[in-house]
DNA sequence: TTAAATATACATTCGTGTATGTTTATAATA
DNA sequence: TATTATAAACATACACGAATGTATATTTAA
């Protein structure tokens, strides 16, 4: 049953797609290796080649995630563009991830969140997501205040704290999914919470608009 | 082993104790019923005789939850006082209660958490925390509107949610408790928040701060 | 020809559920 | 009031299934 090396790529990439699945659907404890084999068409055997065990895999789809969280926050909060700019592209495009909901970053959080004393290491700081998320959120802010961008008497790290606060609460809650006050109400709502809270000027706000 | 009355609600009072503990630590998945008859000073048998199952005790524990959450909606946000107080309290009794870490509203909401496709029922329309809290929570809000106690740009609705979900990716958030931006950290910044999302007019926090 | 890339088969462990044993509070009775 | 029968409130023992890990078999790129 020896296949080409392409072909094994490929297997491998289904296998953690497939896990990424099944931790989404069932969590890190109740999650079967063979529903994850099964959702790659394979069978545990070749689970076992490529991976470890169980543990593996969800180390290697939580650093996955990790660093595509590193590239988003570069993509978007350390452009090279105005901090009014930056911050609501990057909230935007979190808005849009988790209306998706299967991508990544949603996932990614739904997979911290579960106790399990198996993955405590996996939690550790050196995989904090606020540490990727906050400090470049903390410094857009501040430049923002700085260029008199945004008038706001909160402090620049609480507001990213706030900010980042609330999309883990947003991705979090199950019941926040099938509520009646629907991702696109969100969408809207958020988009005035980020003015407020970061006191955007209203001209910034108009020609944004315009755009 | 007969045992009095009195005791037999003792051995149960501790089992759910010891269950939530449990819980808490390991995750439903993960906690095993001998953990928890263990940490009643009992034994399996004793937990079989007391619940049918680990979905019993569970279940059992959201109800108690659920309840004690509603007694404090009911205590604090229906309150006969102002509405700035009523907003203000409940907020502080949450920040206070994250602080002791070990009380039921913490765990409450962790247990939400799970993925766990067994507990999909329970996170149904009747368990809903945000329907418990966000209509009396946007009510409260709503009258501190048309007093002229509050002056915001916001619907009341959506500052409800905000609040909402933050508390709740607050109290996910693993990360959030041995964080370097502390406890009381939040607790000073919240009240700033707060009042930055009411638009709490100044008179009202100048006299409320001189109590 | 060899070992990579699987599938299949098997052993082992772990947790649940249940059946059974044991003690003794409590109600019934005399 | 003392005695006794009963079942409450557990502890202990056992049977079972489910999932993991490993050993072995199989195919075929390289």
């Amino acid at each position: 049953m020896r296949k080409t090396k392409e072909e094994t790529e490929k297997s491998r990439k289904e296998l953690l797609e497939s896990a990424l699945k099944v931790f989404h659907e069932k969590g890190y404890a109740t999650a079967r290796l063979e529903d994850i084999a099964q959702g790659a068409n394979l069978t545990r055997g070749a689970f076992y080649w490529h991976f470890k065990n169980k543990f593996e895999v969800f180390k290697a789809l939580l650093d996955q995630g990790f660093s595509e969280t590193k590239e988003l926050v570069d993509h978007y909060l350390n452009a090279d563009h105005d901090p009014y700019t930056r911050v609501r592209s990057f909230v935007q495009y979190l808005l849009n991830d988790r209306q998706r909901k299967e991508h990544q970053t949603y996932i990614f959080i739904k997979l911290y969140n579960e106790p399990e004393p198996e993955l405590a290491d996996l939690r550790d700081d050196n995989r904090d997501l606020q540490q990727v998320v906050v400090p470049a959120l903390t410094e857009t802010i501040r430049e923002g205040i700085l260029t008199g961008a945004f008038r706001t008497p909160l402090e620049p790290e609480f507001i990213a704290r706030t900010i980042f606060t609330l999309f883990w609460g947003f991705f979090s809650n199950p019941q926040s999914i099938n509520n009646d006050y629907s991702d696109s109400q969100w969408t809207i709502h958020i988009d005035e919470l980020i003015h407020h809270l970061l006191g955007v000027r209203e001209e910034i706000q108009f020609v944004q608009k315009k755009l």
